[in-house]
DNA sequence: GATATATGACTGACCAGTCAGTCATAATAC
DNA sequence: GTATTATGACTGACTGGTCAGTCATATATC
């Protein structure tokens, strides 16, 4: 048990993680171009010029802490490809993954961060895009069009407009950020209608 | 036909309007904080300091910029109150005149300014939650509450979750501006697949 | 004591907001 | 109608403060 952490007591990969969650904090709170590096520091510990032993520079950090983010994520989709289950079950997979992983941590700040900054941030967009939305619209495609043929679902629509399953996530995200506090918005109530919606109530 | 314009060519009125329109182009491209008053003036051709004529500050510069574009959508929303028409019918308006009169004129630009920048301007957030959100729902909700009773509608669950409804024109103004360029969306066939999956597609 | 790591005072660029001065036009005088 | 004076809209150089990024120095580690 240390009794005061000494300099130097974490890891450099450890330094690196408090960084990147100070990081996290400050930019969600204020935004890209509103986010100091010295309250970075300070947040983290450290002293600002440790932030450039890391770091290159604010832009990178910003896109290192998105990635270091989102890569995880990268993950879980790997494991859903080349299924071929009934197009419900994928979306409720998906929709309650996206609830439980996403809305329900910090990771939604990210998202948030991503539709805000990104297009002053033709780099973050672009690996957004390429990393994860492609994938996921690559994923869901295909099986809804098989949904549709076998007539599980009434027409092709969700296979031509993937972007309507996850669109009422971003809403709740957005909503969450801006009107909760006038109007709560019980986010997975919200996806159980949605679903709803898209494949008829449950019995 | 003015060879030269002289100065004082403009009236007040004229010439407040050139700065808003500046304003709208600078914070779109830029953001709040990313954008500069410098540039405001240049693009409006006018010195910084007429800005600070019209406009106390760069933050009522913006909220007057948000109120000014909003502003014209509240007399639409007025014609649509207190009507009994079925729920498609008012949806189908709705989403259209969405398509119409904001995804398809700058306006769009304002919601993605509010958006992003809401949870950074409360005030912002507050006025357009009240003047704008909570007023649609309060004409949506009863509407649909009706549609589902009659049957119009199989549940109630967009008597819950109006957001449902708007949310995918949300999506679409996130999409055009992070991922257009990699993967264009068809806003108004999303619509339409929309409303489809909300009521049926029509025959 | 040599190397690796960390610090925080410092620098220079940047930018919101100011204000003394300008000048086109309007008002008044003749 | 012309000359003189007054007005205030407009200008842009300037100021004060902020903040990303640097670097000489200090501290820890082996």
């Amino acid at each position: 048990m240390p009794a005061r952490p000494k300099r130097r007591a974490l890891s450099p990969e450890a330094r690196r993680e408090a960084i990147l969650a100070a990081a996290l904090d400050e930019f969600t709170a204020r935004g890209y171009e509103g986010a100091r590096l010295d309250d970075v520091a300070k947040r983290a510990g450290v002293a600002k010029g440790t932030i450039y032993l890391y770091f290159a520079d604010k832009e990178t950090l910003f896109q290192d802490l998105v990635r270091s983010l989102v890569h995880p994520v990268l993950g879980m989709l790997e494991k859903t490809r080349d299924v071929d289950i009934p197009a419900r079950m994928l979306v409720e997979g998906l929709l309650n993954t996206f609830v439980r992983e996403i809305y329900g941590t910090r990771r939604k700040d990210i998202i948030r961060l991503i539709l805000n900054e990104g297009s002053r941030f033709p780099a973050i967009a672009e690996f957004y895009y390429r990393e994860v939305v492609a994938r996921v619209i690559a994923i869901v495609r295909p099986i809804m069009a098989r949904a549709a043929e076998r007539g599980e679902l009434p027409n092709d629509s969700l296979a031509r407009f993937p972007q309507l399953i996850i669109a009422p996530m971003l809403v709740g995200i957005m909503w969450h950020a801006l009107f909760d506090k006038f109007e709560p918005l019980d986010v997975p109530a919200l996806v159980r209608a949605h679903i709803g919606i898209l494949f008829g109530s449950a019995k």
